[in-house]
RNA sequence: GGGCGAUUAGCUCAGUUGGUUAGAGCGCUUGCUUGACAUGCAAGAGGUCACAGAUUCGAGUUCUGUAUCGCCCACCA
């Protein structure tokens, strides 16, 4: 036994450690080892992230869920990776590029991409360092990237089999397209926020109509009627029945369109009449495709009017919805203005306003693979934690749309379709691998699409594809479906939902059995924890003022079930507070332990030398192993790593250690040894039972008071298996001995209550007896008596089965009968005479001018109530000060 | 517009199938350099469990409604 230093140093011990624990490979798993498989795959942070408290969290469980399998004997691995995150880090890159006074238009498209796998390298590998120092022990050598050469075959593999399905297919329809990162995003790309904008009133003339005959159309996007190619009304609506069959003319520009009839307008909303814009909305498209409309796109990629805006070409959208509403109004077909308030799609990487629009895209026909992912979780194939997200997976799954997946950037996997320019072929064909010629015609002429696929498109593969596939890897055979998933509820959609329908399509399985999904972190004020608003704390900064561990531990501790979590930097106060008493515990224990720890592999206890604290701990130890097996299963962190903390504080140190300080401080050597052993049997089982939190202290424990008897490692240690009642009694450990313990303490505080009652101060000693319930109790605690001493800072502490005071005694009923207290013989019995009778005469004065004063009809009449109802608890108090110090001059 | 979550001590939150007296941490009050630990020990104050009904012998817990806050989804221009 190595013996500790005053203070535990983690920036020490946990670089130590962890280099220690890769070098030994604990983390690495091999299917041919063998056992039962325990998998988990992380959910790959962007490469261009850096760690924050979200990270922290989601770590920290999949840490404890692996740590605590592995020591279970599962053979156990934990998938690391990186998303290549294709908008966000192109993004990065052309921040930089512009910096440098470039843009990638500069450059060509190989040129970029080696700028881009360039910053990847240099910088792509931080956020996974950041995870090694929280202690996280994933199998680094399986750390996987989505762009990586076996990923990439997956995913060309994937959009093969889909393209050959028929499951993807190119067409031209509105998708919601960033302006300025120019490319298109999907639905789940798209974040809609309510906005205040304005509802315009406009009005458009009839051709050939009487004078200042027109229909008002009501907009909330003004210049988009430079792409209006139709009026439309409800065929429902009187109002507008005139005007079936007629012509309007387009203000501003000129246009000749057609009033059309169609359900879609609710005659309630607006003017009951709308713009038909097909090339730049939805519903619009929609009835442009339903009356065989033409569709003018006015707008060019980056959101400028363009060729088909006629004057306004080249404005920006915005400042040409200025400019047409002014216009408007100077020719007078601007009936009015709304305030409205309505929810705009904003670009999810870089918040700028989505614009709808009509073009060319690949996309994912869903409704096929929905269909087998809503069966897989009603037929309990997997599930989720908590249940409630079953409601919100169901829902977006039945009302699934086709998932735009190309992208027109250029750092991500290429879109593997090529077309034939061979003069008449144009054969379109998609390949796994780059091909020479066209397989129609044999030309050498093709090009492939330039698109790149959608970031989520490599992502929703991730479960099988880290684990070889395609390739039928012994890897992807034992571990896959894997165990548990967890992440937070933000990329159900975008991730964990098509993670199963790629897993069902693909694997024919379910890519995991269980998700949890755990809360967000947020502020003590409730936001979200962001860079923007400054509020984000950093989990390095953490590491660095208190410890990994305590990081941990405060995290899990503070995140009940699927709740969001609320932090500040004090609360890491209680991680490093519960590491600090460890430690001293721990040194406690070593400090007094002579020579070496005894053997904890496998103790058997004497029951002769057995006493009931003995057994005491030891079933609580038992019923805590019993307890963090069911919160974890239940992924009810918070009450695991609660459960411990009570477990090792309150009753192993508050209680049991005071207890070990009589034998050890005592001269029965046999005693002292029986206790020892249990002691070491207590902090070794406990420091397992911990160590799926608080990973560094564990280690450096486990080492330094030579448990390694057990295992080389805390890492590969055997987790704890809790024993049943009838197990403990073999071992010699009571019921009924618990019980008595469970009483004694009882018992104790409520002697602490009586002296605190009192005014006894702490070293102010007095007797105390006990009047027994019954035989059996007088026996148990006279053979028990010394241990209450030092509890009650007692100098004697009596049995009696009889005990009769002969004058009043303070006293207090307990579970192991009536105990009485005695200052005699403690004091001087005729100067605290002295001094008790003045005290109570004072008391008595006071309490009867304030209970004369409540008497008094003007006072309770015209004094504020707030008064009255001081004195009503001064009165109560001083009554109950003077009881006391009745009794206590009556017993001297 | 639809859905979900929250509302319990000054603050942040637990409270697992309905069952004596509703818990914890922090903060606060009082007292302690008690031979591991002041990042500690002992004692204490503090709650009409958001509101209104219903079910029940019994409701913080179940049901209905209301209010406030937060989140998610949504193609009414």
């Amino acid at each position: 036994m190595t013996e500790l230093p005053k203070s535990y140093d983690p920036k020490a011990a946990e670089p130590k450690w962890y280099q220690w624990w890769c070098e030994k490979g604990f983390f690495h798993a091999e299917p041919s080892k063998g056992g039962k498989p325990y998998s988990i795959v992380i959910p790959p942070p962007n490469v261009t992230g850096i760690l924050h408290m979200g990270h922290a969290l989601n770590e920290s469980i999949q840490d404890v869920l692996v740590r605590r399998r592995r020591m279970q004997g599962f053979n156990t691995v934990w998938v690391p990776g990186t998303d290549h995150a294709g908008i966000a880090t192109q993004n990065v890159v052309e921040r930089k590029l512009k910096k440098e006074g470039k843009t990638r238009w500069d450059m060509s498209r190989e040129d970029f991409l080696k700028e881009v796998w360039a910053w990847k390298e240099q910088y792509g590998g931080t956020i996974l360092n950041q995870l090694r120092k929280l202690g996280n022990s994933c199998d680094w050598d399986r750390t996987r990237f989505t762009m990586d050469e076996g990923l990439s075959r997956a995913v060309a593999e994937v959009f093969c089999r889909l393209y050959d399905k028929k499951l993807i297919y190119r067409g031209n329809y509105i998708i919601n397209w960033c302006p300025r990162c120019c490319t298109a995003l999907s639905d789940e790309e798209s974040e809609h926020e309510d906005e205040a904008g304005h509802l315009w009133h406009i009005r458009y003339p009839v051709k050939d109509g009487r004078k200042n005959e027109c229909v008002v159309v009501a907009t909330t996007r003004p210049e988009t009627l430079l792409g209006d190619t139709a009026v439309a009304v409800n065929s429902r609506d009187e109002r507008y029945a005139k005007l079936k069959g007629k012509t309007l003319v387009l203000p501003l520009v000129g246009r000749e369109i057609p009033v059309i009839e169609d359900d879609y307008v609710d005659p309630q909303f607006g003017t009951g009449a709308v713009k038909v814009t097909p090339a730049h909305d939805p519903n619009d498209f929609e009835m442009g495709r339903r009356h065989d409309l033409p569709s003018i796109n006015v707008m060019t990629d980056d959101a400028k009017m363009n060729e088909n805006a006629g004057p306004y070409a080249g404005l920006d959208r915005f400042a040409c919805r200025d400019k047409i509403v002014a216009d408007l109004q100077a020719a007078g077909l601007l009936v009015k203005v709304e305030p409205h308030q309505h929810a705009v799609g904003h670009c999810y990487r870089c918040h700028t306003v989505v614009e709808p629009r009509l073009s060319p895209q690949w996309f994912v026909r869903m409704k096929p693979l929905a269909r087998p992912a809503i069966e897989a979780l009603k037929e309990g194939r997997f599930k989720f934690v908590p249940e409630r997200w079953n409601k919100v997976y169901l829902e977006w799954m039945e009302n699934i749309r086709d998932w735009c997946i190309s992208r027109q950037i250029w750092w991500g996997h290429r879109i593997p379709v090529y077309t034939c320019e061979a003069e008449g072929c144009g054969h379109e064909w998609a390949a796994r691998t780059a091909p020479d010629r066209c397989p129609k015609c044999g030309s050498e002429k093709f090009r492939q699409d330039p698109d790149v696929l959608d970031t989520w498109f490599s992502s929703w593969l991730w479960p099988f594809s880290t684990l070889g596939w395609p390739e039928q890897t012994e890897s992807l055979k034992f571990y896959y479906p894997t165990s548990d998933l967890v992440t937070a509820p933000d990329i159900i959609f975008f991730w964990v939902s098509r993670m199963i329908m790629a897993g069902l399509e693909f694997m024919g399985d379910v890519p995991f059995r269980r998700v949890y999904l755990h809360g967000t972190v947020r502020d003590n004020q409730g936001r979200k924890m962001s860079k923007s608003l400054g509020n984000s704390i950093d989990p390095l900064d953490i590491i660095r003022d208190f410890s990994a561990d305590a990081l941990r531990f405060s995290l899990i501790a503070l995140t009940a079930t699927g709740q969001d979590v609320y932090i500040s930097k004090e609360k890491f106060e209680l991680g490093r507070n519960f590491g600090t008493k460890i430690w001293n515990a721990a040194r406690f224990l070593q400090m007094n332990t002579p020579g070496e720890a005894p053997d904890v592999r496998a103790p058997q206890f004497d029951p002769a030398l057995l006493t009931a604290d003995d057994q005491h701990i030891i079933a609580r130890l038992h019923r805590l192993i019993a307890a963090c097996d069911e919160h974890i299963e239940r992924c009810r962190f918070n009450d695991y790593a609660k459960a411990i903390l009570e477990f090792f504080w309150h009753e192993y140190c508050d209680w049991y250690v005071e207890y070990a300080k009589q034998p050890f401080y005592g001269n029965d050597p046999a005693r002292k040894a029986e206790v020892l052993k249990v002691m070491h049997y207590i902090l070794s089982r406990a420091l397992c039972l911990l160590h799926p939190i608080m990973p560094f202290l564990t280690e450096e424990l486990w080492q330094d008071m030579g448990y390694t008897q057990i295992a080389e490692s805390i890492v590969v240690a055997p987790w704890p298996k809790a024993l049943d009642e009838e197990e403990l009694l073999a071992q010699g450990i009571s019921p009924e001995a618990v019980a008595y313990v469970d009483a004694k303490h009882a018992t104790i505080g409520l002697a602490r209550n009586l002296r605190a009652d009192y005014g006894l101060a702490p070293a102010q000693t007095a007797d105390f007896i006990l009047r027994p319930a019954d035989a059996a109790t007088a026996a148990r605690v006279s053979a028990d008596r010394a241990a209450y001493l030092p509890h009650l800072r007692a100098e004697k502490f009596e049995v009696e089965m009889d005990y009769a005071p002969a004058k009043a005694m303070p006293s207090v009923i307990t579970p192991l009968g009536t105990l009485f207290m005695s200052l005699a013989g403690h004091i001087d019995v005729e100067a605290e005479k002295k001094r008790l009778s003045e005290q109570l005469a004072k008391t008595s004065q006071e309490l009867e001018n304030t209970s004369k004063r409540l008497e008094n009809v003007n006072f309770i009449s015209r004094a504020k109530p707030e008064v009255v109802e001081q004195a009503r608890a001064r009165r109560k108090e001083l009554q109950e000060k003077r009881d006391k110090l009745a009794t206590l001059l009556e017993s001297l």
